[in-house]
Order: C-alpha cells, then structure tokens, then sequence
DNA sequence: GCGATAAATGCAACTATTTGCAATTGCTAA
DNA sequence: TTAGCAATTGCAAATAGTTGCATTTATCGC
C-alpha cells in the first residue's frame, strides 16, 4: 500500500474517528494480505500480535476501513463475506452456482451500467467489489 | 400464479423432490405474497395454518422454490434476505447506503451486461434479483 | 495536569441462517 | 403389503455477523 499509516489516520479523523492500536494492528494485517481474506483471517493475524482483541473489534474496524475506501467487501456466496484491499486492481466476480468456481471481471466491464445509473437514475454506484451469480462455461447444460 | 399446484410438482419430481404438505404451505404462502417477504415472514404465516413447521424446513424450501425458478432471492443489506415471486416483474434495485432508500430497476438496463457477458466470458448470468449499492440522488455530497 | 466529553473496546447476548443427525415419511418393486 | 431405500423433517447445535452496554481510553478546553 502506497498509503501511510498517517493518511490514514487522517482518513480517520476526518471523519471523527480516531486511530487506536486495534486499528493498527487490523489495518497492518490488510496491508499484508493479498487477494481475498475473510474477517476471521485478519482475526487470527492480527491475535497472533494482539491477543485481546475481539471478533466485534475486527467486523467494526473492517467496516470503517470499508467507509474510507480502503478496502472493499463481498459475498460470494460461500457463507463468508471477502475483504480485499481496494488498491489492488478493481475487479468484480462471476460466480458459477453450479461448480463454485470464480472467474474475475474487470471493473470496466461495469462501466456501461455505471454509466447508464448515472444518467437514468441519478445514482452513483459505489465502485463495490461484486458477485454476479449464474452458470459458467462448463456448466451450462 | 398461473402455475398449478401439479405443476411445481412436476417440477420438483423432475429434479428427484417430492411435494409434501409442508412444501405446499410454503408454496401457498409464497402464491399469497406480495413483494418481498422474509423467510421470517413466510414462517408466521406457514405457522398459522401448520403449527409444526420449523424454520429450517421453511430455508429449505425456500431454496427449493429458487432452485426450480419459482421465486428469487436477494439481500438488500437490511440483515435479512428478500424473497420474491418470480413471476412478478423481473427487477432489481438500487439501494442507497446512505438513506436506505430503494430503487427498483427494470430487468432490460442489466441486459447489454447480461449480453457482454454472455459473449465474453461464456457466462450466464442468472436472472436473479440484484442488489446494487451506491448512493441516491438526493444522497450524493 | 485535570475533569468533561466522546469514541472505542470487550464481552455477552442476540439475529439470521445453515448443518448434522436421528426419526419419519413416502415411493418402488417384489 | 411389505421391505428397502431415499427424501424429508424437526430439533438442537453451530456459524457468521451484529448489537447493547458497561468500562476503558483519548482528546480537548481549562
């Protein structure tokens, strides 16, 4: 991340919010990641570190760092919500119902809606990590 | 609903189910809805009529009925998910994270998606009712 | 520094939903 | 009709995630 851990603080804090060492120790543990991570992944990193912290800790921090766009959120359907850092290239998912299997779509390929939204329903969709479900390839009978 | 009750079952035999009366409770309650209703929803009026019933049948049923492309499913954000008659308009919403606010949107402004993805990835899309987050027009700073 | 105030935390309880399992039910074929 | 087998059920326990609340921690004006 290109970001400092003082831009973020400052993110922070423009939003009334403070930085605290929970934060830190969340914030250093997405820093790390790569590709997808579920909640009780930061968990268990940033315990290893950190033993107090709380599983409510971790859901609420992840939301905040969601709010500052630092990180984005999806649920592809696997009874576990995906965190994933927002720097890394925006990207979206096609989620076979039928194998599991999960093939990325870039962002762009969601322009076109964006766009139609913007124009026709004044509405800005918020550039969110997305699950569009259906059947690929291989498994369309 | 045009479809009769032989023909869900129908439906369900071709795919190994069975109809029982717990299913067709469900299925009547689901006949009788409006709009979206919740699995909770879907439980006090099943219960009303077959005392017994138990909400894991009720989930179980309710996946069923989507399986066989009688009603769709989607989470808007409010912590519990939406059901639908499918046969009802097709549509999708947009849903304000700010102000909570929903949008329906027509099936037709999700088709050129539908369509490029069909054409580049050899993905299906299903036609599930679909929650896009983003912000209002009266929401946007 | 010191007290007031607001934000943040951990914990425990709660929500919605899913799952494992033993018991029940319902076809099917002899 | 009955045995056998698979589908279905209810229940209780598990799961992911959220929330209320009392306590702790930070910040700010004095």
């Amino acid at each position: 991340m290109d970001r400092s851990l003082a831009d973020t603080t400052r993110s922070l804090e423009k939003l009334g919010y403070r930085m605290t060492p929970q934060r830190m120790f969340v914030l250093r543990a997405v820093d790390e990641s790569r590709g997808h991570v579920s909640a009780d992944d930061i968990f268990a990193s940033v315990r290893a570190q950190f033993p107090r912290i709380s599983f409510s800790t971790i859901y609420r921090t992840l939301d905040l760092l969601q709010e500052i766009g630092l990180i984005t959120k999806s649920d592809l359907g696997a009874g576990r919500v995906q965190y994933h850092r927002a720097d890394e290239a925006h990207h979206h998912h096609l989620v076979c119902q039928r194998c599991g299997g999960i093939v990325d779509l870039d962002e762009q390929e969601l322009e076109p809606l964006w766009e139609a939204l913007r124009k026709r329903y004044n509405f800005k969709a918020c550039e969110r990590h997305m699950a569009i479900f259906g059947n690929c390839r291989q498994c369309q009978s």
